[in-house]
DNA sequence: CGTGGCATGTATCAAGGATACAAGGCATCT
DNA sequence: AGATGCCTTGTATCCTTGATACATGCCACG
């Protein structure tokens, strides 16, 4: 609710003015909330921390958003459309699968790259109305309706569009979990080629069994058996490691 | 820590009177919390309300739990161990894939059904060192092991949990974000089929269980690789002789 | 120059996490 | 038995933080 200081006419300039002032506040308070929240963590994006951050007075963040909540949707709002703004879209791609490999990819890199923002906007269900939630899921479906007219969907729009929502955010928050030495970006291209999979006609490729899946096998009944030295199993299990990373 | 009035022997009644009171009123405080919770949601958790709830101080709270974050871990501990322990799981499946359906449909049925809690346990990535989320992920890794051992996964063992744990956690997350008139059951099914897609193989790669067999269908699939050296596949060959045998 | 409306700034409230400190009970030791 | 010391229980209180009431003061308008 943009104040008024005229009933009527266009804005004087005092007016645009101040208008424009509080915009720019505004900015100025998102942009120094959402550094503390990448810096500092979610629980240091206070509102007395904000204000200071921002050089204004804690109440001025309710002038300006209501309550707390509302800054965290400016936030969240901000901070997507700041990272869609610097990709820039493929308006209208050739191949519409590759296409939805991107768009996968560019919401798994927003997460990965930002992850206090992405935990804020995805982590509790109940923020599935805010603004940059919303926004996400438009560009989303802008990329499963083109697939449709390509004909390339095996089901239906909606409900393509929440496998693929569902499948990257998984992947996403799973990621932020796993501990550092555990992060293997084939977990990432797995997860996207199993969604391309569900949703789209084009089955992935069969790989062909090696050795790998009998190594695997035989690498969890080691334990089992009674025939090798611990010596021998050591090394074994060395081998089988290498032979089931090795499909 | 439990406190000792002893330096040796056993406890005196006394004392496991007072434990055995103690961990009650744990349990009393944990319940109280669970209810709250799932009652009036996550922010109806204060360390008073739990604490009046449950009839005792505010400062009983931290003498029992520490903090309010172990108040919360022994709340989400609590809650999941009860879910298990409602649904007896079987320990020796006849099929190890129909068992990774049950237990990816468990998984999703907690989250449907505590969603308070699940969010509690799941929704902050950061929340990954708790000690029920590593309990989640242990009965995981007992599953996966299984489909191992019968050669079903086309992944490796850490690879194949990382994916089910991440298409079930986007499936739980996914479901309670959408309004209630847009939850299609055949999502979870489609998810969960996917992943199973995604991390088995349609044959097994051994045929007759055990280390044996394991070592029997590696023996089989071996001299076409190129991973290891020649000495080591002359030894590994030996080796595979003997396990192979030994069954 | 007076007046009214709106933004700014100060002071403060209320809730909640956390803790200090005193009071009391119980077992051990002499 | 009485003294002693430790551990538990209970009370009061602190500090942070979200939120708001209220006064102050600026500025345009008449």
């Amino acid at each position: 609710m943009p104040r008024r200081s005229r009933d009527r006419d266009g804005a004087t300039p005092a007016e645009s003015d101040t208008a424009a002032g509080r915009e720019q506040t505004r900015r100025r308070v998102i942009e120094a909330a959402i550094d503390l929240l990448e810096r500092e963590g979610r629980d240091a994006v206070t509102t007395r921390a904000v204000a200071v951050a921002a050089g204004l007075q804690p109440p001025a963040i309710y002038r300006l958003f209501g309550d707390k909540d509302g800054l965290l949707d400016a936030v969240a709002e901000h901070g997507f459309a700041a990272f869609i703004a610097a990709k820039h879209v493929d308006p209208d791609p050739q191949d519409p699968i590759e296409d939805l490999r991107a768009g996968w990819d560019l919401a798994v890199e927003f997460g990965l790259t930002n992850p206090a923002l992405y935990t804020l906007m995805y982590s509790e269900p109940t923020r599935a109305t805010s603004a940059a939630f919303k926004a996400g899921m438009e560009i989303l479906m802008g990329r499963v309706r083109r697939l449709a007219a390509g004909g390339w969907l095996r089901v239906d729009e909606e409900f393509a569009a929440v496998i693929i929502h569902a499948t990257g955010r998984g992947a996403v928050l799973t990621w932020l979990s796993l501990p550092e030495d555990r992060r293997d970006p084939a977990l990432l291209t797995t997860l996207r080629e199993t969604m391309i999979a569900a949703v789209t006609d084009r089955q992935p490729a069969v790989q062909e069994a090696g050795p790998a899946g009998a190594a695997r096998a035989l690498r969890a009944a080691l334990p089992e058996q009674t025939t090798l030295s611990d010596a021998e199993r050591h090394l074994l299990r060395e081998w089988l490691d290498r032979l089931a990373a090795d499909g």
